[in-house]
DNA sequence: CCGTTAATGTGACTTTATGTGGCTTTCTAG
DNA sequence: CTAGAAAGCCACATAAAGTCACATTAACGG
């Protein structure tokens, strides 16, 4: 009996997502006749190209990715140190850029009892803060609002970044590849990272350890230099910290300060 | 037979919890056939991630966010009445505009429940409670941040409103004239209210009882027709409301509701 | 027919999820 | 206020799932 294709696995796997929501790694082997290896490694696959996520047992369908609040409690107290740099780079007067995610967010914390600043931001909550110190005038480059995020994706959020020019952008990232690249889970938001990027006459990359040990599938299509990364602790001997180190200034911010 | 996956359970927690309120632990642990204690992790690990607030015996779902209760709301019935009233307006697959306020924050509230839907707004409240329903489509516009109102203004803002059009827009006012005229704080606040008008085939006007006595300096220049006025009370003979029964029609909605 | 390549299976090992039992904390009836 | 019951917490045990390296098989083009 001929083999039964690899894609047809791929199709049904979908569909039954689509319908059930979720599936698990054993019973798709036993309905496919073939070992639970060979599902793992089709749900890998799939969740690479981000057509589902992989949970312990199964796979579930997108709408999924980590929430922010979820990543808000995550190693905190790294993500507050990794704002606090930050901060430091930020002289008065400054107009400076910031992208969504958690570590970020830990950013606009240790700006808010500042002043003087222009602050454009796609994330909703960072926003909310600034604008309530009302001493900083914050700009919200809007759009489509993705849910995870909680901030603007989208063809109006990158019209509206086109339309500005920064001092400095501070950006997350997904992960960080092998080769020192910085990473994200879609399309459009790594396309608008870059975008961000380019708005800014310097760029610093937030991101905490715990990317370094992260794939995500788009690589950041960044063509301005990077003026930094910022993490709180550089994982020794990791390949992708040795690479890193050769491409940027690296600041590690101590986790006490 | 698999194990059931976690992350379902996750899922009918959430959903069982957005439906009855509060579980037990009990409860949930006899339904999954799991134990107590992985019931406990389950919700503890929802609650770190901010999803729910574990109590003794079990969980209830989170009652409000802290940036939507901070602001303690003048005549807060009337509006949810008012709320309640236009969400009626409202059919599936619509795409609507909702302006920045208080009032129109509890329109918000009263769709939160619905799907299939696309909203436009630029109040930073009002995008992140409907983005956080994941079942209607948000789109922020952006721009300056008006710390008072928590919403942006501006030329991005109306950039971004003359890019769409919607089928209904719903927008607040600083207050009512005399001569039935719509006012509000700034030129440039009623310009934005006035084009968000102009955006939609249809526009309400969500006013409570308590803008007939203000006045605010700046006439909004709406061109559109206005199809209705969204109020709680019609104050007796008071010259505004007569002026305005003359021209829109005026939906009273009950307190009470 | 052979050699190459991609896909799949296997087995050792690691990680994760869940259950269990002992102990502490919290609730509640009296 | 107190005692008992219920719930929570923690440490450990265990089974299921995941990972990785390597073996095996099937397919395909000379």
């Amino acid at each position: 009996m001929s083999r039964p294709l690899a894609v047809d696995r791929h199709g049904h796997i979908l569909q039954a997502l689509e319908t059930h929501g979720s599936v698990s790694v054993a019973d798709l082997a036993e309905r496919f006749n073939v070992s639970m290896e060979t599902i793992r490694r089709d749900l890998k696959l799939l969740a690479e190209e981000g057509r589902l996520v992989t949970v312990h047992g199964g796979a579930h369908r997108l709408s999924n990715e980590p929430s922010l609040s979820r990543r808000n409690i995550e190693n905190a107290e790294g993500k507050a140190a990794i704002g606090r740099a930050a901060a430091a780079l930020v002289e008065d007067g400054m107009a400076i850029l910031i992208d969504s995610g958690s570590t970020t967010l830990a950013l606009a914390q240790a700006l808010s009892s500042r002043a003087d600043l222009t602050v454009l931001t796609n994330s909703l909550p960072i926003g909310l803060l600034l604008a309530r110190t009302k001493a900083i005038k914050t700009v919200l480059l809007g759009g489509e609002i993705e849910p995870n995020d909680e901030a603007a994706f989208g063809l109006d959020t990158l019209d509206l970044i086109a339309k500005y020019r920064v001092d400095v952008a501070f950006i997350g990232a997904g992960g960080i590849s092998e080769a020192g690249q910085f990473t994200d889970y879609t399309r459009l938001a790594a396309e608008q990272r870059a975008r961000m990027a380019g708005a800014a006459k310097a760029t610093y990359v937030l991101a905490d350890h715990t990317k370094f040990s992260k794939r995500t599938p788009v690589p950041i299509p960044i063509t301005a230099p990077i003026a930094g990364l910022i993490t709180d602790l550089l994982p020794k001997g990791e390949p992708a910290a040795v690479a890193a180190s050769r491409l940027w200034t690296i600041h590690v911010a101590g986790s006490k300060a």
